[in-house]
DNA sequence: TAATCTAGTGCAAACGTATTCTTAAAGGAT
DNA sequence: ATCCTTTAAGAATACGTTTGCACTAGATTA
């Protein structure tokens, strides 16, 4: 019942193999897999012949099979939560095009409201990943040692855990929120507001943590506070709530853009003229911080630099899972905008 | 010089396999397989044995050897082109998440402008996903019939290829044209425009077949047309171009929203009033469109019911290959904002 | 001319799992 | 007590590659 060599297998059938690339070209399996695995140790005159084969076949070697005898997938896992939040669709978009020019693949995986990380990533982790890509969500240190156990190598993206055994790369938040205070003070602003983001994230405690001591150093007095989630509806609640107290602030620090905007629209209800009677500045620029209907003073994160050394990082650990990960601070730059005033004298 | 059954394997070592968990519990390697796999023939006893060992050995199956021998890999293969176009990302993180729930992970193409849609196929189809969306990326025939060839279910969203054997599902960007027609005509603007995404892709063809058919239907005139590209910044200078005419226009049709936010801002730079003077109307409903920036008037995607049946038509084709492709269409709607008047009587 | 080398090829053993086939044991029915 | 059925678990094979090893034949050296 196992007739094979005969009947054209044109129809609907399974993915061509190697064997019959061989069978074809008259050759053996291993030479086939010598052509297309780069191993130069085959002649000219029969590398050719097995490129023909393959041709007519549309032969295209199996990752899977592959990876089973390599040990290496070439796919790296990116998890990441809420994509949608402007500033990642960016940073997702450039991890694929860097990794792909590197012969790498993506494995993606959202964290949304509903689902755990920490499940989430051990479902990655079933796919054997070369290498693990961690952007903005938080995971157990449960996770962290299981990475180290099993030698996957681990980066987080704007985020650090202190003593884990994982390399970071990170826009030197702290760094970051000091200008901001810097700014606003030498502008000469009466009284400043810090909405945060999501509580417990390093980006949001970092940014808060620069600007509050530097506001400090400089002698400013107390600054309100309001909490939002990083989310433009949460951006614009706040802002109202600030706005509408018998002492508004006329300087607002976000701790991402997208509630910046959201604190500038609540503005614009108000009627609250930006800048004149009110400052609004965020962090990240994205995209829609440049559009004039906004025209957003913020701090840039340099996201190309800080993928770039993401993957190199990444990349050269799993050449060589000796090396000690590294956690790594890239300055932001302040983008001076329209929606803050600068000097004031 | 293998040894292998001494020494604690604690260390940095390779996973641990189903040989080591059967090891530890006294039982066979079939035996861990089947408790794994929930081929409930096990006695109860035997498999508590395996679940523990598994657990203090924190093994998990190898997905990549499981894929080789069952062919099924649970993997589905996401191509998409412009991640950061704001309609996009949403899709995407969608898509995940509900693939997710169904037991299937993503591997995730990107085709930026380098890189080319044919070439980036066959990368994900060595990875033999057991299926493969394609959104917002136009791709060739000889792909479409490889993918049959092969057996990999091709799902199109938002892009549609006659004669094909591809599903597909698609809002019917037609009527969604047709919506905008008639709602401006209505209100009755003197002299319309349309301001177009990229030219070849059905979206935009459909869209503006949708507006043009209709316009005509109702004896309209003329409208002006720009060419766009699917970008803020496009759509912001095609918006000048037409407002610097001599005979501007009183109503902008974009072909997609983030055309739209850069023609508002476009009228807000050359100080023209909308809705007064200037109706503007995108598509797709991103989030932006809320925003009290723009409040933009729109056709809203049913993203969520295409997600769903996008999902659901693919699992079945993948669960059952002979059923055939289907190609469907979900009608949009008319969400009204600020940007564009209503009647006018 | 014989001995040594080298490039090119095939054979066969992995990789870690699912699964078919076989065997063993335990009941149940006669 | 014998035979059949059922349940449980082991042995062995297969999935499609890569790769160490062995082998051949021509080329090079002594």
């Amino acid at each position: 019942m196992s007739r094979r060599a005969k009947g054209s297998n044109n129809g609907v059938g399974r993915p061509v193999t190697s064997i019959e690339v061989a069978r074809l070209a008259g050759v053996s399996q291993s030479t086939v897999s010598r052509v297309f695995s780069a191993n130069n140790l085959v002649a000219d005159e029969t590398s050719e012949k097995v490129v023909q084969a393959a041709r007519t076949l549309r032969y295209k070697p199996n990752a899977i099979a592959r990876s089973l005898i390599t040990r290496r997938t070439d796919m790296i896992g990116i998890v990441m939560a809420e994509i949608t939040s402007p500033f990642y669709p960016y940073v997702l978009e450039k991890f694929t095009q860097r990794l792909h020019e590197l012969g790498k693949s993506v494995l993606l995986f959202t964290t949304g409201p509903g689902s755990d990380v920490d499940e989430t990533l051990q479902d990655v982790l079933k796919y054997q990943v070369d290498g693990l890509i961690v952007a903005n969500a938080t995971l157990s240190s449960t996770l962290v040692s299981e990475c180290g156990q099993r030698g996957t190598p681990l980066m987080l993206f704007n985020r650090y855990v202190r003593g884990a055994h994982a390399s970071a790369v990170c826009c030197d938040n702290v760094a970051g929120g000091q200008l901001v205070a810097e700014m606003l003070s030498q502008a000469g602003h009466r009284q400043l507001a810090y909405i945060a983001g999501k509580h417990n994230t390093s980006t949001n405690v970092d940014r808060e943590r620069g600007f509050s001591e530097r506001l400090q150093e400089l002698e400013y007095g107390p600054f309100l506070r309001e909490q939002g989630e990083y989310t433009y509806q949460s951006g614009y609640e706040a802002a109202k709530r600030l706005l509408q107290r018998d002492d508004p602030p006329d300087g607002i620090f976000c701790a991402n853009d997208i509630m910046a905007l959201g604190a500038l629209d609540a503005a614009r209800d108000l009627r609250v003229k930006v800048p004149d009677e009110l400052s609004v500045i965020g962090f990240d620029d994205i995209p829609a911080a440049s559009w004039t209907a906004y025209s957003l003073t913020t701090v840039r994160q340099p996201v190309n630099t800080m993928i770039g050394m993401s993957t190199q990082l990444l990349l050269e650990r799993i050449a060589s899972p000796e090396i000690e990960p590294v956690v790594m601070f890239v300055p932001g730059k302040l983008v001076q905008r329209g929606s803050a005033r600068v000097r004031t004298e």
